[in-house]
DNA sequence: GGCCGTCCATGACCTACATCAAAGACCCTG
DNA sequence: CAGGGTCTTTGATGTAGGTCATGGACGGCC
């Protein structure tokens, strides 16, 4: 199932056509605060730069595949990422979408638990799997705040989990809405017209409903009044307390 | 929505009427290899000896509500525990069963992020959240050690994910007694007649499907030759690669 | 700026699973 | 070991969401 593309990475040292709008070290990132790498000190973060390089991709671009050995971790710096899992006639469970500041690749075996995918134009920080260890082996500061974060991770994924298995495909949708609001203003973004850069067909695949669910309730919330489609992949929730409801079932 | 039941807990220091089966020290417990105490040193497991104290729940008794303070950390000893999140109608997601070894409390924030019940009559230890964490920091071995079983749930919880939303009733319960049946033999305990101590509508509540599903798809099972139903809650896996495959969708 | 491929919306129809109902099986307790 | 609760199974029927099909909108690219 997993098959091994030649990735479209742009190392750090290797000359690049783009204006390179991040060729900065850590101690300039702007989404730091957001990551991992907001435990560390002013020469923890010099290590952590020395073994840093910079991964470019593209919309649709794979950045790794489910069952591939594990050798990075990355950190999205800007853009958004799909990891999903496959069933072998070709089923698709989206397990997560993740943008600035999160975090991906952490494997506890050998390989790669899911598969890895560029949503819109997108810029990582790549990690050695085993000189990061090394790091945190050194730094429990750093392993510290690297368990707070995949606690965070497995919280959110209980939520889902009561999400696919319990909710109307309403329910799921509003739900769907409001954590991309949210987590649109951790990232200092603007909460309201809220970004929906993915397809019809990712979100129904993060959901557990089909491209076609997913757009009849986009058009029924938008008839309740409760949303409105913006152009350029934007939703305005019109009514958020109404939607917050709906998520819940109320 | 969450209740702060007195829980029926038996302390060690406290008489009890059982022949107190698990009145021993860290140091001979049994389930140790499976636990975050695996790490331990011996001077180390004195310190968690100091801390730790035993629970005991009868069949059904809560452990623990959803949005309660987090101020105890347990881990199985003997016996089964069910997790699970409500909706505000009382729909439930199970989150998942936890057995001999397996680690449950943690929380991010300052509550737990779901509600916990004995599945079975239960034995546990209890950490003090605080007193645990106070050890967490002096020994970065064993917050590595729980950043590995951490992270393991959440490739679990990823797992599940894709189940939730994307497998057919009968894929989900052949999966299941898979997994019941690997979890078991991990245990060093029988992994062919599996033993399923939890109800019909538990197992519903835990692959989002109703009571009456499940009991038809086990019986379907059955009448295929892939299953015998045992008594005392035991199934016989008569064709395992049947459903091996069946669980992943061939 | 016109063409083509992908995405999105909408309609007609279908099915897997839910719901509602009721009759056994199990098992605790007195 | 008799009785009553809970759990399980099975049947009849309903429905949310899936499937299949089509046209329209959008967006990238010669």
């Amino acid at each position: 199932m997993a098959s091994f593309d030649v990735k479209r990475m742009s190392e750090l040292q290797e000359p690049q056509p783009r204006p390179a709008p991040l060729r900065l070290p850590c101690g300039a990132c702007t989404v730091r605060h957001l990551t991992l790498c907001a435990a560390l000190e002013e020469h923890e973060l010099a290590e952590m730069s020395a073994i840093v390089s910079s991964v470019e991709l593209g919309r649709g671009d794979p950045l790794f595949d489910e069952g591939e050995p594990a050798e990075h971790l990355f950190n999205v710096t800007t853009g958004a990422v799909k990891i999903y899992k496959l069933l072998a006639d070709g089923r698709r469970q989206m397990t997560g979408f993740l943008f600035a500041g999160d975090f991906l690749g952490l494997a506890n075996e050998e390989t790669y638990a899911y598969s890895a995918e560029a949503v819109t134009h997108t810029v990582l920080c790549r990690f050695p799997r085993r000189k990061l260890e090394r790091l945190l082996e050194r730094y429990p500061k750093m392993e510290h705040r690297l368990l707070g974060m995949v606690s965070h991770e497995l919280a959110v994924a209980q939520e889902q989990m009561l999400l696919l298995g319990r909710k109307t495909a309403r329910e799921k949708i509003a739900s769907f809405l409001l954590m991309l609001s949210r987590r649109s203003v951790q990232r200092g973004q603007n909460g309201n017209p809220v970004v929906v850069p993915m397809s019809r067909n990712d979100i129904g695949d993060y959901l557990g409903l089909t491209t076609e669910t997913v757009s009849r309730t986009f058009t029924q919330l938008k008839q309740g009044g409760s949303i409105s489609l913006l152009p350029g992949g934007k939703v305005e929730m019109a009514d958020r307390a109404r939607l917050e409801d709906i998520a819940e079932g109320l």
